[in-house]
DNA sequence: TATCTCATGTAAGTGGTTACATGATTGC
DNA sequence: GCAATCATGTAACCACTTACATGAGATA
């Protein structure tokens, strides 16, 4: 029950259309998050209905009306008193190391096909990452950015490192495969 | 749909019953999945319907009986289809960097301390992986082990790394929320 | 006396994905 | 002419969590 969570805090900063946050987890948010427009107009409508949004409807010819949600006084407290409690730490469910405790009867060669292929999507996301980074945060002084931007130095930075963590152990996995030690 | 395809990969390894293979969860395989028992007691029984797998029924005294599965040729083939597919990136939800997000809201002090649970948390998940290593793996000659064991040192060399990676990110955190230069 | 382990399940609810639906405007 | 962008939604399905249920034997 997270995502009212997300959705709360990104209208606590500014007021946003469902598609204008939907736009954000294709772009900075989805790095730490990911929802599909269908949960965001979904939980912007539960949160309609229980009162910690509203919305003012802006008209448009030829195309659906606008809604552009604001946090309510409700939706303030509840947010708080969520930021309030800590968080459970997370669990998370990795398909590529299930294939790899089934590399026998894939075979090694297949395996470092397998891991190629994520290292050239995590390379992508590394040099996205740091662009962005040289960009926004390099050879600037923090305190100067608005405090949304300075806020999302902190998970880019988290992004960067765990990214060349993934990438390094995949150096280590391909040597162990290639000299047959594993499989 | 990928919890079935562990336990496919499970069972290919070894005959277990449901029972068994929870508590790998909880050990072992809970490093980079987890189930509750009820999802594996569920799946099993899809997976029985379907002919992915059978049983024999072991009579107990005083117990439910025990059903010892075991994969089927059919199963066998679907497994390794699915491993033949390459797999989706995962992307995974936040809480924490949620959290950072509306750090204005609940203040750096707070936050840290947040922060700091976490670190507790991971500091354990490290020792943990570092012990099962030195018991296991170090000094050791990996073609000597199971194939077993040997394919389980990847993704326990994986925890090791992105948990050092999120430890190491955590001090830099610290270092940017203390300054003040985040919040 | 209480908790843990063994061993299996059902039921209800929430969260998330996939597919379907509409329709004008802008850029290649 | 075709795809992308803007802007919203519904419906059906699947995955996952939480709570409830049983009951003996072993250990503290």
């Amino acid at each position: 029950m997270a995502l009212r969570h997300v959705l709360l805090t990104v209208l606590q900063q500014h007021e946003a259309t469902g598609y204008e946050i939907i736009r954000d987890f294709d772009h900075a948010l989805g790095f730490f998050w990911h929802a599909s427009h269908q949960q965001v107009y979904r939980e912007l409508g539960r949160l309609t209905r229980e009162g910690l949004v509203d919305y003012q409807a802006i008209e448009q010819r030829s195309r659906p009306d606008k809604k552009r949600y604001r946090i309510t006084d409700q939706g303030r407290q509840a947010l708080i008193e969520w930021l309030a409690t800590p968080a459970a730490p997370r669990r998370f469910n990795d398909e590529l190391l299930v294939k790899i405790l089934g590399g026998e009867l894939l075979g090694a060669e297949r395996l470092l096909k397998e891991i190629e292929h994520h290292r050239g999507i995590q390379e992508d996301r590394l040099s996205t990452f740091l662009a962005i980074e040289a960009e926004h945060y390099r050879n600037r002084n923090l305190p100067e950015l608005s405090m949304e931007y300075r806020l999302l130095y902190l998970p880019l930075r988290k992004g960067i490192k765990t990214t060349r963590a993934w990438l390094d152990w995949a150096d280590e996995a391909r040597t162990l495969l290639k000299d047959g030690k594993i499989v």
